[in-house]
DNA sequence: AGAACATTCACCGAAAACCGTGATTTTTTA
DNA sequence: TAAAAAATCACGGTTTTCGGTGAATGTTCT
């Protein structure tokens, strides 16, 4: 406790797991452990534990699923880039979704490994980090190179207006133009309008098109509980 | 070697864990390992090595994540129910999904545990399953509750047609009806037919509801590599 | 204050989807 | 082999979607 003006220069900082599985949280921190170049080591199961401990601390690796109960994950690298932008970030996850890898891209995480990773990748990738390179595993890599012929994809998330992406989600709940009308209160035209800027912001033909690509696209998601 | 006739019969056969999580699988190692109770404890990271494994032993408690790498975790579990089927299973899913429960309740599978769960709750269920009781985690049971009011909603895959299943996925991947018809090679009336049929049996009215119910039920799975 | 954007609405026409009904041929099953 | 189920096609009618074009209000940002 006596060198709190050191923390945020200290590049033993230590290292902060997230992770909802308990065995996984529980495996990495094994092999963190084990590593004797690393400092301290926190862990957190959820987004909320997280982000209470990077208020009162600075880490220098931050490793983390993206698939988390509480806030989405994404939602979260975006808090700690904000709280700790020194921070090296592996993200580790299992959605091999092209959406997923872009965006991953976009926010700039200087790591990458799957669910299946093993205790040797996880060991590489966090040597990796710490000695300031960067480590995407195969898959990622494999779907990162194919992305070179889209990646100038539009950020659709960002392209939609907020009245846009009410009609949005209407359309993915199977609604129709007329009960859209009706339930935003305006008239059947407008609904129309917002449609055909969905389609041409989409480049897609019909409802079904967008939807999909609205999820392929991480817009959107399936309610599990729903259409059964 | 010397009981060849007397493993089948064998109670303490051991115990077949399958996980393509390298760090999980390991973690429930360690924890099987620690259960004086259990016998030998094989592994295996996909479908075609547990299948491999089957072959030649019988297990009393087979372990298995649904997501897995080859086969559908599904298909697994039939081919296991059909070779070892004194066998009692416990499925290990991150899914919360409706469909997927409603199918591991049709398959009649012993135990349920989400990926979340932490050491305890993985003895627990071992525990209760080899003295012959069911162990469902908390979360499965909130949805099987929830089922009950819909319990008996059609099994919609078995209620297609090959012909349907065609007009399904071809809808489902955005294609409208003229299209369709060309693929197929049949006329356009007769796609509609089968829409018909589709809307008929899904109990839906248009192409969008359709889409999400087949998805939300397990019949048709979106392809997360298209529509970028 | 002016520009840019968002939201709202209207109208028209073509295309596609949706609804009902019926019927023939092939395949499967009892 | 007879019955049932699946696959094929037709036709008419209504509704909805889709595409283009234009325009009046707000709202926001510079």
């Amino acid at each position: 406790m006596g060198l709190e003006n050191d923390e945020k220069k200290d590049k033993k900082s230590g290292v902060l797991l997230v992770d909802d599985h308990a065995l996984i949280l529980q495996g990495i921190k094994f092999i963190v452990d084990g590593m004797p170049e690393i400092g301290e080591v926190c862990t957190a199961s959820s987004a909320a534990e997280a982000i209470a401990l990077i208020k009162n601390k600075s880490f220098c690796v931050c490793l983390l699923d993206i698939e988390l109960p509480d806030l989405s994950g994404f939602e979260l690298l975006e808090i700690i880039k904000e709280k700790c932008p020194d921070s090296r970030i592996i993200v580790n996850t299992m959605h091999e979704e092209t959406w997923v890898v872009k965006r991953l891209l976009q926010i700039g995480v200087d790591g990458v490994i799957l669910k299946s990773a093993d205790t040797d990748e996880i060991k590489n990738a966090l040597e990796s980090v710490l000695k300031g390179e960067k480590y995407f595993c195969s898959e990622f890599n494999k779907i990162k190179k194919r992305l070179r012929f889209s990646i100038d994809t539009p950020d659709y998330q960002s392209l939609l207006t907020n009245r846009e992406m009410d009609v949005l989600k209407a359309i993915s709940s199977g609604m129709q133009t007329k009960e859209i009308a009706e339930m935003l209160h305006v008239s059947v035209n407008t609904v129309e309008t917002h449609r055909k800027s969905l389609f041409l912001k989409f480049e897609v033909r019909n409802a079904v098109e967008l939807v999909l690509k609205a999820i392929n696209n991480g817009i959107i998601h399936l309610d599990p509980n729903k259409n059964i």
